[in-house]
DNA sequence: ATTACTTTTAGTACCAAGTCTTAATATTTA
DNA sequence: TAAATATTAAGACTTGGTACTAAAAGTAAT
């Protein structure tokens, strides 16, 4: 049986949210019903046509890839750096880091921005993090911005440069570590 | 000037690569020929028209929203789960995941890896770690499979509860850590 | 300069997936 | 049954192309 009107425009929706690439002959067949209704449905329902929803769905991902290339290498913005002596980056933290349930930041995130800060302040094309300890000093919530300040402090018997990074919400302190990094070149 | 056709070739390529949301009419514009010798050109290079290139960022979108929403809170998939015992989780390392010079994993994903399934295995609403000692034994590289076993250690004297992690790529260690995890409930 | 070859431009027919408009049928409801 | 609502049909036009043919322009070689 042929559904009514309304229910079918409800489906019809729903069908193009879920697959977005799809033509009105496709959903004419699908719904047993003329391409013009078809049509006459997205008027109603303000649904743009294929190529536009295509389009769109593009655009999205092109932004996005414009964003991951400029975040790249590094987590957070470094607004300070001094190559083998000092960095700074701040990171706000934003509903994509934190726990679904809880608003808490996951700690790998703050782990990540001194981990990658400490690998930036290091003059090396290629400085890799050999060990780190690490501790979070207090929870971390969404919409905080973390300054996590690192600074090189000599190197270790076995030569692994020692960086340590403490990040802070508003002068407290949240995390702090200590990393031993390898570089591949002597310098 | 007008350029020769190889430069105007190499151009084109990189304009389209760069803004692949253009038309030929456009293009045409651009390097002052006309759309014919701009077509001419796509199909020397083998680059196909807008729509296609279109359809083929969406496409990518599409696919990067569907494994977005399956990822969610843990970094590598859990294939063993023991609460307050064990746990394992594999961890495909890809292009996202390396350094962009050489191919190498930048630490904080294994970091991530551990530290969710760290967060995994216990058994508590909200898991958070306190501290945690790490390091990274040696280098992981695109296209490797880690491999992170979790075991529950017991409690250190501050009650905070113990959770080891060694990371392997076919059996060779390459990562393993420490972590002190606070939990919000007692067991 | 003439021939030969490459490069560029032009023009036609055609396609997909639409829009926009007008008009003719169904189907439902008061 | 008449009026209102819903559906289908048909035609003209649009964008951004493909495929093909042919002519013109530019460049190089003999």
């Amino acid at each position: 049986m042929k559904k009514t009107k309304t229910e079918r425009q409800r489906l019809l929706k729903e069908t193009i949210e879920y697959t977005p690439f799809i033509t009105d002959e496709e959903l004419a067949k699908i719904f047993e019903v003329s391409i013009q209704t078809i049509r006459l449905d997205r008027m109603e329902l303000q649904i743009p046509e294929l190529r536009e929803r295509i389009k769109s769905v593009a655009k999205l991902q092109w932004n996005e890839q414009v964003r991951a290339l400029a975040v790249e290498d590094i987590i957070g913005e470094v607004v300070d750096l001094e190559l083998d002596n000092r960095a700074i980056s701040i990171f706000d933290v934003q509903k994509e880091h934190v726990f679904s349930q809880k608003n808490i930041a996951r700690g790998h995130h703050l782990f990540a921005q001194a981990n990658s800060l400490a690998v930036a302040v290091i003059n090396d094309e290629l400085a890799l993090t050999a060990t780190a300890n690490i501790s979070f000093t207090r929870q971390v919530k969404e919409g905080e911005r973390v300054i996590a300040k690192a600074s090189v402090e000599g190197k270790t018997d076995k030569g692994l440069t020692i960086v340590k990074v403490d990040s802070f919400v508003h002068e407290e302190p949240v995390f702090s570590g200590e990393f031993h990094m390898f570089r591949s070149t002597d310098d």
